[in-house]
DNA sequence: TTGACAACAGAACGATCGTTCTTTATATTG
DNA sequence: CAATATAAAGAACGATCGTTCTGTTGTCAA
């Protein structure tokens, strides 16, 4: 798709899109593209597929790609002779929301408080991305419950016993008696810095 | 929807829809949800419909909503008894990229690499989300353009002339001649652990 | 024991959808 | 000026979709 037009019925769908998170039908389409031929809609999004901007799933249903929503990653090694060719760094495109969650449904979302893990660069206010699950491998950080809190740390093991290691010299070990509650896993981490 | 059999069903479609960004057929709705009638799954969408997890365009095609995406968020400090029901968690919503990207078309995401800022807890291979400009306050942590590539560091003052101040002590302040090219402001930071 | 209700199953139907094929208009090129 | 793409229009059709209506089954309280 190198294509003028193309580049017009892609935008338009996209702001459709936004608006909407479904494509619609053919028929609607055309009106939406400024056409009047079902077919020639046919043709258009077969070049988009082509192009990778949309696909289908196995019922045929028309979605979306990663490329659709097409926020450019750049590293930060990468040369840049304009900062404003930035934009055109091709490559890598990332959904935010897609990359940190999997399984919506076992994602919970948890406020760190405390600097209890500011060693493995957690800080305080972050928001940590947890996976709801019971079971956990050593050298993971989990949550766990203990005394009926929300607590993050290294699972970690010693003398067969699980322990909990914070990642903050100034803070105890935690060495649960009987039975370590396991709420989740971490999986990702998010921060905002205030404007 | 005050109901467990509803909950088990949109954890069900949310799952779906984070595969296919997509709600399909009631047809296939039968398959996921593993019931054999289409009215049945009519009934279930108009129940999560007046509970505002689904909506309906126009032309009656079932999208979602905001809720729909909202993961619940909790404070780390909160008693856990297990939320098992999604809607039993209310309060806060939290949708990550809503959060982290406030004007879309100026933010750019930069994979960061090296340890020259992990002391503000910003690690090797973590994502900054970047929000482009050229002017930045003093303190903020800004990727400025140095030597042709892209610098992540806390933008501070020395003897009136701005300098690049890492956060670790093996690496040396900036301090450009001439002009600093900034780039833009970091306005939030993303991290994946692997699984 | 009965009645009510919730939780489905199933069939029937008209509307709509995507597909394919054929035709037309406009622009480009030699 | 003819040849040829490109861009679209339009019709025809079978498959699929959502809707509605009716049946079935299990549960629980009276």
């Amino acid at each position: 798709m190198n294509n003028d037009k193309d580049t017009e019925y892609l935008s338009k769908l996209q702001d459709y899109y936004a608006d909407w998170k479904n494509i619609p039908s053919y028929a609607r389409l055309c009106e939406i593209f400024g056409i009047a031929s079902k077919s020639w809609v046919k043709a258009i999004l077969t070049r988009l597929e082509e192009a990778s901007f949309i696909e289908r799933t196995p019922d045929g249903a028309w979605i979306p790609t990663r490329q659709f929503f097409a926020r450019p990653l750049a590293e930060s090694s990468v040369q840049a002779g304009m900062p404003a060719s930035v934009t055109a760094t091709q490559g890598d495109y990332f959904v935010i929301d897609e990359m940190l969650i999997d399984t919506p449904s076992k994602t919970t979302l948890i406020t760190v408080k405390g600097d209890s893990m500011i060693d493995a660069g957690i800080h305080d206010g972050d928001v940590a991305v947890v996976e709801k699950r019971m079971t956990a491998n050593i050298g993971d950080i989990v949550v766990a419950i203990v005394d009926d809190e929300f607590t993050l740390k290294t699972l970690d093991r010693e003398n067969g016993a699980f322990i909990l290691r914070p990642a903050n010299p100034a803070y105890p070990v935690i060495r649960p008696q009987g039975t370590l509650e396991i709420f989740g896993v971490l999986t990702g981490l998010v921060r905002k810095y205030r404007r």
